[in-house]
DNA sequence: AGCTTTCAACTTTTT
DNA sequence: GTTGAAAGCT
């Protein structure tokens, strides 16, 4: 995922991946072996070959990954053919499916789609319980099922104690409620859609004829209903390209299963197996040690990465006295390192961990040290409750048939209608074939639900409707302001967030992040300098087309890419990306391999955990092109006092002490203490 | 027995 | 920094 990495032309296996069309071809891309090349070359050949874009789909798991090969695609065929190509995640593709196949599989077509949060409230009213770890905990299991492809009756089956037999049931329930809402969650955009190719022939037969050849990216992380998806997707003819490496495996404990790589070239036996081993991105000292640490795995493909880049800077490893101690010398490192090249920039650097929570001393010595970053992977402030409940709002005041919004909206603040009115709305709904809002104001609603039930309906809707058109008409910063302060006092939202289950403490800060929200909205609404640039914003608008723009608004404001700040991030999150001076951090034993409390101490963990833990440290040495930096803890804060840190097991297998230059590191060590010692000489910042 | 206070631990995450 | 559990106090 590497604009800058690779060659102008493609080397020899690539030009193999890419030139192999008549049958399924499996590509081994080893870390910065240039993979997303492969893939949007390939395209460009299918195209040429004759395929039109829309007959070719080009499969990934996140949205990040997707929009960023279309943009690849675009720079080599061209922004007009790339925006027909099939490029999505697998959950996109469901949708699309689902929304126009749906109803084969007994889904109405604009069935709504629950986030998260709203599964976990379903869950909680399923299993009637108010515990939200509890709730989470089935949602987990529940989730897992469902992405090895069982459903309830086969969960209740293969649940194996009472904890999971309890879940099983869960799940029936929540299923019967999603069916109800015509809703669904995530993994049922891909489960639904499989179904709909087992059991519709002709279905099978129109989408197998869609597609002539599809793209996957990443396939180690795909899970059973994935695989089986692209299984029937590619159906007889198995024209498929598959792309990805079984030692970039890391998230087995969501699903993912490397099984799907070992059975490919069995259920495919004429698969063409091409493996990218030259490394386009680290230099080899680095690579060097990701080999020598995933060397210890269990090999499905024998696989060795190479490098033409030169043997480059040691890895360093760094022995710190502690959490703060260790935050302190990555700073330092950063300083360092910048103040010898003028060149190197904050965002060259990335501070790499096993767990969120180990980010918090980093900040704060980073803060501390005037050192810009930003923190990727941890919660997005457009992910908390609050402000995706003001987002429903304005969402549905946008588009009163967005169904997911209605729910949310409906229900926060409680206004008396529960469960049994919305799934008693929702049938009615599916079986007129309208939203859920249009369905409050029919005439005939009152055969389906109780008279108190509808007048608290009707009144719902009768102020979203009042809100709407005030909504309409309201425009500048103060009167906008006004409006949505307004508009919460009315819904009691205040309250809403006190009566709670959060504590005080909490309820007020999440009051405040809703302040901050309405002003950040009603800043949008115009009449006010501008936050961006300080040039006068004359274009006034209202609430209502400030609203319509918002998930603009949202993905803008998230993309804060091209930023000059150093990056924090978790060692899951880092995958895909690349760094010129990466630091993992943290590299302990009970941290990575992690080990969680509830394990006894001389147990051992098992093999396959331990493997997925390698996997974890292989991509993270092999997210740095020039430096790295390996630290672990000598001693380790738990708690209130403090323990002997044991370095992890991966810092032996990287066999740095093999390498032919032994005195370098050292050397490099000393020159970071002498930086250091001019940084305290220095004025105080 | 029930409440309060103190203490320690804290996976990984996308759709 | 927060949350859950355990121990101690009333």
């Amino acid at each position: 995922m590497s604009p800058t990495a690779g060659p102008i032309s493609l080397n020899n296996a690539q030009m193999m991946a890419v030139h192999h069309l008549d049958g399924p071809c499996l590509v081994l891309a080893g870390a910065g072996s240039g993979k997303t090349r492969v893939i949007v070359h390939k395209v460009a050949r299918l195209l040429q070959h004759g395929l039109g874009p829309k007959q070719i789909a080009a499969l990934t798991f996140t949205n990040k990954a997707a929009k960023e090969m279309r943009e690849r695609a675009k720079a080599l065929v061209g922004a007009r053919t790339a925006a027909d190509l099939a490029i999505s995640t697998f959950h996109s593709l469901g949708v699309r499916m689902l929304r126009s196949d749906g109803t084969c599989v007994g889904l109405k077509a604009n069935f709504s789609i629950l986030d998260s949060d709203d599964v976990l409230g379903i869950m909680k009213e399923a299993g009637g319980t108010s515990d939200n770890a509890l709730a989470r905990r089935w949602q987990w299991t529940i989730s897992l099922w469902k992405n090895q492809g069982l459903n309830a009756d086969a969960a209740q089956a293969a649940a194996r104690d009472d904890d999971e037999r309890i879940a099983a049931t869960v799940m029936r329930r929540f299923e019967e409620r999603l069916q109800a809402f015509q809703a669904v969650d995530f993994d049922d955009l891909i489960a639904l859609p499989l179904m709909l190719l087992q059991r519709d022939a002709q279905a099978r037969q129109r989408w197998q004829q869609q597609f002539h050849h599809v793209l996957v990216d990443e396939v180690q992380d795909t899970n059973a209903v994935q695989y089986e998806l692209l299984k029937m997707l590619v159906g007889e003819r198995a024209l498929f390209t598959a792309v990805g490496d079984d030692d970039q495996s890391i998230y087995g404990w969501r699903g993912a299963t490397i099984d799907n790589l070992k059975r490919l070239p069995q259920e495919f036996p004429q698969l063409k197996v091409i493996a990218l081993e030259q490394n386009y991105r680290s230099t080899g000292h680095i690579l060097n040690a990701a080999n020598a640490v995933i060397a210890k795995n269990p090999k499905i493909f024998e696989k060795k990465l190479w490098s033409e880049l030169g043997d480059g800077e040691p890895v360093r490893v760094l022995e710190c006295d502690g959490e703060e101690h260790e935050a302190e010398r990555m700073v330092a490192r950063v300083q360092s390192l910048r103040a010898q090249g003028a060149a190197i920039k904050f965002s060259d650097f990335a501070i790499l961990y096993r767990a969120n929570h180990l980010a918090r001393v980093f900040e704060q010595k980073l803060r501390g040290a005037q050192i810009p970053y930003k923190v990727s992977g941890g919660q997005s402030y457009f992910d908390r409750a609050e402000i995706k409940d003001l987002c429903a709002w304005l969402r549905l005041l946008v588009n009163s048939d967005d169904d997911p919004a209605f729910l949310r909206a409906v229900t926060t603040p409680k206004r008396g209608i529960g469960h049994q009115t919305l799934a008693a709305l929702g049938e009615f709904a599916s079986r007129w074939k309208v939203s859920l809002f249009e369905a409050l104001f029919a005439p005939s609603l009152a055969s389906a639900l109780k008279g108190k039930a509808i007048d608290g309906l009707q009144e719902f809707g009768r102020e979203l409707n009042a809100l709407e058109q005030r909504a309409r008409r309201t425009s500048g910063h103060e009167d906008a302001r006004a409006l949505l302060l307004e508009w919460l006092r009315d819904i009691g939202y205040e309250r809403h967030l006190h009566d709670g289950q959060d504590s005080e403490k909490l309820a007020a800060a999440r009051w405040s992040n809703v302040l901050d929200f309405v002003d950040w909205i009603a800043r949008r609404c115009g009449g006010e300098l501008s936050q961006e640039g300080g040039k006068f914003e004359s274009e006034r608008q209202t609430v209502l087309q400030v609203a319509q723009t918002i998930s603009v608004i949202i993905s803008l404001a998230e993309r804060d890419d091209d930023q000059d700040v150093v990056t924090l991030s978790t060692l899951h999150a880092a995958k895909g990306l690349e760094w010129p001076h990466v630091m993992l951090v943290g590299i302990n034993e009970g941290l990575l391999p992690f080990k969680s409390g509830s394990e006894a101490a001389d147990e051992q963990i098992t093999a396959e955990r331990l493997e997925e833990e390698r996997r974890l440290m292989y991509v993270g040495i092999t997210r740095a092109r020039q430096t790295l930096t390996v630290s672990t803890l000598r001693r380790r804060k738990k708690g209130r006092d403090t323990v002997i840190g044991v370095p992890s097991r991966f810092i032996a297998e990287m066999k740095l002490d093999e390498v032919k230059s032994r005195e370098d590191p050292r050397e490099r060590l000393k020159k970071l203490r002498d930086a250091l010692a001019a940084k305290v000489v220095a004025p105080l910042r």
